[in-house]
RNA sequence: GCCCGAGUGGUGGAAUCGGUAGACACAAGGGAUUUAAAAUCCCUCGCUGAAUAAGCGUGCCAGUUCAAGUCUGGCCUCGGGUACCA
């Protein structure tokens, strides 16, 4: 055994050994119980980073957890290679995105396998391959079979100057990213997949989610957004028309002042005809922007169309606003307003002068509404003959007169809106749609698929490659000529199902329902929690779609979900002469000064550059803060990085990059080297015999086996891998400093280590391979079983008992463990502390929590 | 704006079911070893304080409780998402 620890020497062995021997690749076994561990695919942007690095060495920390406890288990990894960036990278480069993106997973997949990850890489994928997508094109035409898919047309952000459709991400300040030019709206017709079909079961499911986060299951159903209410119909004054509008708050009706329908609503358009104010304001909405947070912030505007709606239950005219904050596309398109009781119309009235009317007041007080709304559910008045009724009850009475009346129903609805999967782009697979000459369109013929996006392209920075050929939209379909959809899916489609090609990932079909069966759900998923709605509802949606055309056998793809924090690292910039900030790279700064406590307060780069020191920010290119996973693997070795990432914090946490602690992580591994070395170098250990062990060897041993629950506990249960780390060091420095004078000594040493080990295995095992190997066990490490308990070790014949006076600790005592509340009682009442701090008063009360605290009350 | 989180020493964090606040590290300071340095080892380390006395202390303000970092209400700051970044 070599004496140092060199990191480089022993992960490249351990690495080739795994793969000369396939370790992790594995089959269906049912005689044993399997686990599939998945962390969410990288995107191939060009090389690792380090939110990456957390997040598969979490998941290999679990894979091989499991693996050391018995179990099948399944890690596979694989590449979402479709997607914007690789059609930007292919313009600044010149080059296609095909090849740009198969060089990154080239590179990528050998910085995986330097980090020492567990994965059946016979299973790998990658979902810009013909192979992956064009299930993905044949499911989507079974889907449009069953009514799943329609077509409808909707919003994309449009730059004039380019022709070209901008993604969100793309427009700055409602500016076109490349040439600056306003954004507009454009009206096309896309492909949607009926998700809201689904939202019911989605958001009732989720209960039986035991194993996700409380957060994202309570962000889904928000972002489903269930909710019951009434649709009314109103009717147009002096006019045949009428129009819908949806309302969680009915018994809020009779405090309408006016409506409020979208500027594209027909009604408006209608109205416009005659009034330029209304048009010019119609023209306005058109172009602006149609995102949530944009359309929530911006300022509210409206303008009258001179319409006026009646009030189903008073028979009142109602003015009839266009509003830039309803949108055609969401509900009815209208909705009904209430100044006095939503904050939003309320403002809106104000501005522009509308009358209001209070009709809910508290039910023991009477309602102000001078400065802001009263948006809390009272009681009724000014109401008619709903004065009196509460919230409930006025909802229903409202809901059975408007019924009877034949102008208003009880409704669900969802925030929920339907899967928007067309984009415009060239970078994706092919939607499988083709138009006749009729102008009928039908799904590609099966016999025609896959659709195969040609990959030897130029890029001309602008229109998809697809769209610009137009030849190649030209098919037959039954001989007769017809266009092929140009339009590519959503990238989200790829990575909704690539869970269920892993178990399959080489079948002629989309995937084989008995492999898939064996190992869906997924028992571990781990991912950043940016996921939370679309990706992980997507996700969850598909598995039930793929349910319902008998492929799997399970209502949910993953049983447990683990969602960890971001990546940080220091930021320093100067100023330049031009008085622009240039970020200077952590890696490059000199620390000049450090204050007393040890915080920077002076640095400066390579050239003397003074520098400002930012604090920690989200690793980014922008302040040129991020740290290459490969530089630090090559300086300290995988097993540091990996310690490090799992010792600075817990995984769900964002974790700051230190290099210190870094340096401070490697020590460690060299310092179990070195006890290691130490051990082994006396030669083989005798038989351990507990009956023959010193109090203080029992001690030891009673740390060893403590240590070895908690650290089960932590990495199988809590998930907290830091403090299973902090478990082991704690352990391992009792275990520096014990004394090695006889046979028990080394006896228990020898279980020790063994034990050390393979607690560490998971997070460390290149290191944990070499030393399982050097203590003499024949079987690699991979096939040894994780250690076990021995409850015996763990007795204690004394416990430690905390003393307080009124709730503060003011002594602690040390009692038999077999003690009584008496005796612990009156030994505590004794302990002079406390004598001092209840001399001349009255005990009132004391409380014991048996085996740890005593609290005497006095006064 | 709305939805969801987070906030604890100089720093990262620990405290798992309401029961000792600061485990384990990092940084800093002191010492040993060394010709010297690196490496390694030992000691100190929340604040005030001479103290091993006492008081204060988990973003802020209230509350519940024998007991609150933990529960409740109201704020503040930062982060994630907001449907075409993935």
């Amino acid at each position: 055994m070599q004496e140092q620890y060199n990191p480089s020497e022993i992960e490249g062995q351990v690495q080739q050994h795994w793969h000369d021997q396939k370790t992790f690749e594995v089959t269906e076994d049912p005689n044993k119980e399997k686990y599939y561990c998945l962390a969410m695919f990288p995107y191939p942007s060009g090389r690792l980073h380090m939110g990456h690095v957390r997040n598969y060495t979490i998941g290999d920390v679990v894979a091989r957890y499991q693996r050391l406890q018995g179990k099948n288990v399944l890690q596979p990894i694989g590449w979402d290679s479709f997607g914007l960036p690789a059609e930007n990278a292919a313009i600044n480069n010149n080059t296609a995105p095909a090849p740009w993106t198969y060089e990154n997973i080239d590179y990528m997949k050998n910085q995986l396998k330097m980090l020492g990850f567990g994965y059946d890489w016979s299973r790998e994928i990658a979902t810009c391959t013909p192979e992956y997508y064009r299930w993905e094109q044949w499911f989507f035409t079974k889907l449009y079979e069953k009514g799943l898919v329609y077509k409808k047309t909707s919003a994309v952000n449009w730059c004039p100057n380019d022709q070209t459709v901008l993604a969100n991400e793309q427009v700055i300040d409602g500016c076109c990213w490349r040439c600056d030019t306003a954004v507009e709206q454009k009206e096309i017709p896309q492909w949607f997949i009926k998700i809201t079909d689904y939202a019911d079961e989605l958001l009732n499911d989720l209960d039986t989610l035991d194993g996700w986060p409380e957060q994202v299951k309570t962000m889904q159903r928000n972002w489903i957004g269930r909710s019951e209410g009434i649709e009314m119909t109103l009717k147009v004054a002096d006019s045949d028309q009428e129009f819908g509008i949806y309302t969680t708050r009915p018994d809020t009706v009779m405090g309408v002042t006016y409506v409020a329908i979208a500027a594209g609503h027909p009604l408006a358009e209608a109205a416009s005809a005659n009034n330029p104010e209304l048009a010019a304001f119609i023209e306005e909405c058109k172009n602006a922007s149609t995102a949530e947070a944009d359309m929530a912030t911006m300022e509210k505007k409206g303008v009258a169309t001179g319409l006026y709606a009646i009030h189903p239950l008073t028979g009142d005219k109602v003015p009839v606003w266009a509003a830039n904050f309803v949108l055609m596309n969401y509900g009815t398109g209208a909705v009904m307003s209430v100044p006095a009781h939503d904050q939003r119309d309320y403002e809106f009235a104000i501005k522009y002068n509308l009358p209001m009317k209070a009709v809910i007041k508290p039910a023991d007080s009477e309602v102000d509404i001078s400065s802001e709304a009263y948006t809390e559910k009272g009681v009724l008045f000014n109401s008619g003959e709903f004065d009196g009724l509460e919230f409930q009850a006025a909802f229903d009475a409202i809901d059975a007169k408007l019924t009877a009346m034949g102008q208003g129903q009880r409704q669900v609805n969802y925030r929920l809106r339907d899967w928007g999967v067309s984009r415009q782009r060239y970078w994706g697979a092919p939607i499988p749609m083709v138009t006749l000459e009729d102008g009928t369109m039908i799904p590609t013929p099966e016999d025609q698929l896959p659709v195969i996006l040609p990959e030897d392209v130029v890029m001309d920075g602008i229109q998809s490659p697809i769209k610009a050929d137009k030849e190649w939209a030209k098919t037959t379909v039954d001989g007769k000529p017809a266009l092929r959809e140009t339009d590519t899916f959503d990238t989200f489609m790829e990575s909704s199902w690539y869970y269920a090609r892993y178990c399959s990932p080489h079948a002629d079909e989309m995937l084989d329902p008995a492999k898939a069966n064996y190992w869906l759900p997924v028992d571990q998923y781990i991912g950043g929690i940016e996921h939370a709605c679309m990706h992980l509802l997507y996700f969850r949606f598909f598995h039930k779609l793929l349910r319902d055309s008998g492929l799997v056998n399970s209502n949910e793809p993953a049983k447990q979900l683990l969602t960890q924090g971001m990546v940080l690292a220091d930021a320093f910039y100067y100023l330049n002469e031009k008085g622009a900030r240039v970020w200077v790279s952590p890696l490059e700064v000199n620390v000049l000064e450090k204050d007393d406590k040890g915080r920077i307060t002076k640095c400066e780069d390579s050239q003397g550059h003074e520098l400002v020191y930012t604090g920690m920010s989200k690793m980014s290119k922008s302040k040129n803060n991020g740290i290459d996973p490969q530089m630090m693997v090559e300086k300290y070795g995988a097993d540091t990085v990996r310690l490090f990432m799992m010792f600075a914090a817990p995984p769900e946490l964002t974790l700051e990059w230190q290099e210190s602690g870094v340096e401070g992580a490697h020590r460690f591994i060299k310092r179990l080297w070195k006890l290691a070395n130490d051990h082994i170098a006396q030669g083989e250990a005798p038989a351990l015999d507990v009956a023959a062990l010193s109090n203080d060897q029992k001690a030891l041993r009673r740390e060893l086996h403590k240590t070895i629950a908690k650290v089960s506990d932590d990495i199988g249960r809590r998930q907290m891998f830091n403090t299973a780390v902090a478990a082991v060091m704690e352990l391992m420095n009792h275990l520096q400093k014990a004394p090695c004078n006889n046979e028990q000594d080394s006896a228990l040493m020898q279980e020790a280590l063994s034990a050390v080990v393979r607690l560490l295995y998971p997070i460390i095992p290149h290191v944990s391979f070499a030393l399982w190997q050097e203590m003499g066990n024949s079987e690699a490490i991979e096939d040894a079983s994780w250690p076990t308990v021995d409850e015996s070790a763990l007795v204690e014949d004394s416990k430690l008992i905390v003393v307080q006076v009124n709730g503060k600790l003011r002594a602690k005592i040390t009692v038999a463990a077999d003690a009584t509340k008496d005796a612990v009682e009156a030994l505590g009442l004794a302990d002079e502390h406390v004598v001092k701090h209840t001399e001349g008063k009255t005990i009132r009360k004391i409380i014991y929590v048996p085996g740890k605290l005593l609290n005497i009350v006095a006064n």
